[in-house]
DNA sequence: AGATTGATTGTTGTA
DNA sequence: TACAACAATCAATCT
């Protein structure tokens, strides 16, 4: 269990934190979490890993197998180390946002639901993270709010330490503010929505608020359906009679319309939003859906009906769709860490409207630091990464480092902080392989237990596929496994 | 205007 | 009367 959970965790994190070198601490991190048991509930129960190794079987019997072998999980006796409660703000930084770059890197694509999209393009931020965490540990719900403010503290910190170069990419900036505007989003949506759908306000608020609209219009429309024999439409009290006209029959003869490419890309994100995040209203999903789009090329904007037209006809399995060959609807995959600053210039200017729609007054973020946590009450959201086949560089990425996690090999001890700290402090650049002997001990085997493409590279790999030294935020981007993402 | 999705609400039909 | 099934509406956004 701790392995798989470690793999999860730490190798679907490191993959998208990998750039920044901080692997290592992602690794120990995630370990810590997974031994804490942070996130063991998504690795014990069936249903909650049952996305994740859907269409993948061997995962999943490897964790079955796991928890079957090794139910001395509760032998750790950590108590749930959450990350509010971690005594380093940077390292709880570190994982809170790896948390929204795993959700990031991994949650979209290979599912299935999404086949054409590469897995860089769903920036589905902390949806899954934050929900699991606020699943596993009712604790990390009310502290987001600070985790958000440590959060932009660090990425302060971040931008303070390097001339930002960012604004030298607009497209990249901009996906990447798109991005950092979904994390954000999703990873405040739990407290919203815990906020929005509380009680006091009716869910029906809108139609439920009783307000006798006695019209002649209504009236019309009521005498309409009793001759049409078609159901009255619900009388809807609270529902201003705002649009009449929508109440016009639609032919149901009538050829159906050609669906937009951004329909159909909303059709494909908000399933996999959703997934991540149920309690995501549809406000939300249709903002982070909006400013996906808006990162989207043009050209993979366009490709987008083809996709549609794929999906529907979804006869090929899913397996077929592993490899993400040409990103249709390719977005950067590092899209999410922007610093404060860059979101500053944007919004200057050169921010796209649609982020500056996102990340404007429009109170996407309210109460997060007033109101109380939500109940923790986030339903298992089904990992829709599960199934995601990882580029090489993000197999590579992904299960190098689990490897190293067995606890056959690792005794379960915890790192302390100041050794996370003080290693993260020593690996300023990525750590490949030879900063990390350990990592590369372990068989590369386990790289063909996940579907798609098959991973030949293994730890390896780390340094060609994440170029060491100043793989910084900004140069991140620059990497080739994204390059062709830029291309269009 | 119409499309996307899902929750909610109202209406209708049936047991 | 209770329940199920269905239909309509709404949200934000884009085409």
């Amino acid at each position: 269990m701790q392995q798989n959970c470690i793999e999860a965790v730490a190798g679907g994190f490191s993959h998208c934190l990998g750039f920044f070198g901080m692997r290592l601490g992602l690794l120990l991190l995630a370990r810590r979490w997974c031994i804490a048991g942070v996130f063991q509930q998504k690795f014990d129960g069936e249903s909650a890993y049952v996305g994740m190794s859907d269409g993948n079987p061997e995962l999943l019997s490897t964790s079955q197998t796991y928890n079957s072998q090794n139910e001395s999980n509760e032998d750790y006796e950590i108590p749930p180390i959450t990350p509010p409660n971690l005594p380093e703000p940077p390292l709880l930084h570190l994982g809170d946002h790896e948390a929204s770059y795993h959700s990031l890197c991994h949650s979209l694509a290979p599912n299935g639901l999404l086949p054409a999209y590469s897995y860089q393009a769903m920036d589905l931020p902390a949806i899954m993270v934050s929900n699991m965490l606020a699943q596993d540990s009712h604790l990390l719900s009310g502290q987001l709010p600070t985790i958000q403010e440590m959060v932009h503290s660090e990425v302060a910190a971040y931008d303070s330490g390097r001339p930002g170069p960012l604004l030298g990419r607009p497209a990249m900036l901009t996906s990447h503010m798109s991005a950092l505007s979904q994390s954000q989003l999703i990873s405040q949506m739990g407290i919203r929505s815990g906020i929005t759908h509380s009680p006091p306000s009716p869910p029906g608020s809108k139609s439920a608020t009783p307000s006798p609209s006695s019209s002649t219009q209504e009236e019309e429309s009521e005498a309409h359906f009793k001759m049409s024999g078609e159901k009255r439409p619900s009388t809807d009290p609270g529902k201003k009679a705002k649009n009449p006209k929508k109440k016009k029959k639609k032919d149901p003869n009538e050829p159906q319309k050609p669906v937009s490419a951004y329909a159909l890309f909303f059709r494909d994100t908000q399933a996999t939003i959703k997934g991540q995040n149920p309690s995501a209203t549809f406000g939300d999903v249709s903002k982070i859906v909006a400013s996906m789009w808006d990162s989207l090329g043009e050209e993979q904007k366009q490709s987008s009906p083809d996709q549609g037209e794929t999906k529907s006809t979804q006869a090929n399995p899913p397996a077929k769709m592993l490899p993400p060959k040409q990103p249709m609807y390719a977005m950067p995959g590092l899209a999410s860490f922007l610093t404060p600053s860059d979101l500053q210039a944007f919004r200057s200017g050169a921010s796209p409207a649609s982020l500056a729609r996102t990340l404007g007054s429009k109170s996407l973020l309210p109460g997060l630091s007033t109101s109380p946590p939500p109940p923790p009450a986030f339903p298992l959201s089904p990992p829709l990464h599960q199934q995601l086949p990882l580029p090489p560089h993000a197999q590579g990425a992904l299960l190098s480092p689990p490897v190293s996690m067995s606890p056959a090999t690792q005794p379960p001890v915890l790192p302390t902080p100041m050794a996370l700290q003080v290693q993260l402090a020593m690996s300023p650049s990525p750590p490949g392989p030879q900063d990390f002997p350990h990592i590369s001990e372990f068989p590369s085997g386990s790289g063909s237990r996940s579907p798609g493409p098959s991973n030949p590279t293994n730890s390896g790999d780390w340094d060609s596929s994440y170029p060491s030294g100043e793989c910084g935020i900004s140069t991140c981007s620059l990497l080739p496994r994204d390059k062709s993402l830029y291309l269009t």
